[in-house]
DNA sequence: GCCCAGGTGGGTA
DNA sequence: TACCCACATGGG
């Protein structure tokens, strides 16, 4: 109760608190390396797991290496990933975003990014046409273990529900509002548990449900109980 | 058929 | 800056 007087660090610690007991510490799953974990984001977006793996297969299928995928006919790309949907914008991008990196840098590789500031580093891979905030945060945490929060559909959904952030905060400034919330070495458990949540329990569909750990939290719950 | 899935860039006011 | 929209495939 009172969670909507409860200042947003001490419920994002709460949050995190629950989460750890109902889902427990997630554990580091073995990360591609980030030129792939960039690829199979890319092709990730707006659509689900088995999509993007499919599609993730066929692409290291079809090529035997990102420098041939790079570097060849854009209509076989695109027909590999085809799974994943948004092919005709996701093939060009990828080319596009291997091009541009080995334009920069001489070389296809990103474990520079791990040396950088984060902010340079999202900064440079936001550049990127086809690499958004959440894509960029991804590469950032998973395959460079470099502190940086990325916000899906799910973590704004249950975010705003939470009353972390402002109801009509965008998703581009909840990466912002969110990454100050929480300390960084929680920023892995945080988002995974988040996003178990989003997905097994405060689903779009059924958005509170009876054994949630967070409802007495939730301002949307307290809108829809009152 | 309809809704949703770990978004992004371009257009418009 | 802040919305609005197209983009496309597969599963429930």
């Amino acid at each position: 109760m009172g969670g909507d007087t409860m200042a947003p660090e001490k419920k994002a610690e709460l949050v995190q608190k629950r989460l750890l007991e109902a889902f427990g510490e997630p554990q580091w799953r073995p990360h591609l390396d980030p030129i792939s974990e960039l690829v199979s984001t890319i092709l990730s977006q707006n659509t689900n797991d088995t999509n993007r793996d499919t599609a993730f297969d066929r692409l290291r299928d079809r090529f035997s290496s990102w420098e041939e995928v790079r570097d060849g006919d854009v209509d076989e790309v695109i027909d590999a990933i085809r799974p994943a949907g948004l092919a005709n914008q996701k093939g060009p991008r990828i080319q596009g975003a291997l091009h541009f990196i080995t334009q920069e840098r001489g070389e296809l590789d990103l474990e520079f990014l791990a040396d950088w500031p984060v902010d340079k580093s999202k900064a440079w891979l936001s550049s990127i046409k086809g690499v958004g905030p959440k894509t960029a945060a991804i590469v950032l945490l998973f395959a460079l273990g470099t502190p940086a929060f990325p916000v899906d559909t799910h973590v704004h959904r249950v975010a705003k529900r939470l009353g972390l952030i402002g109801s009509k905060t965008s998703r581009e400034k909840a990466h912002d509002e969110l990454e100050g919330l929480i300390p960084p070495e929680d920023y892995y458990s945080f988002h995974l548990n988040l996003i178990r949540h989003g997905r097994e329990v405060c689903t779009s569909r059924s958005p509170h449900c009876e054994e949630c750990v967070l409802r007495d939290l939730c301002d949307y719950y307290r809108k829809i109980s009152s």
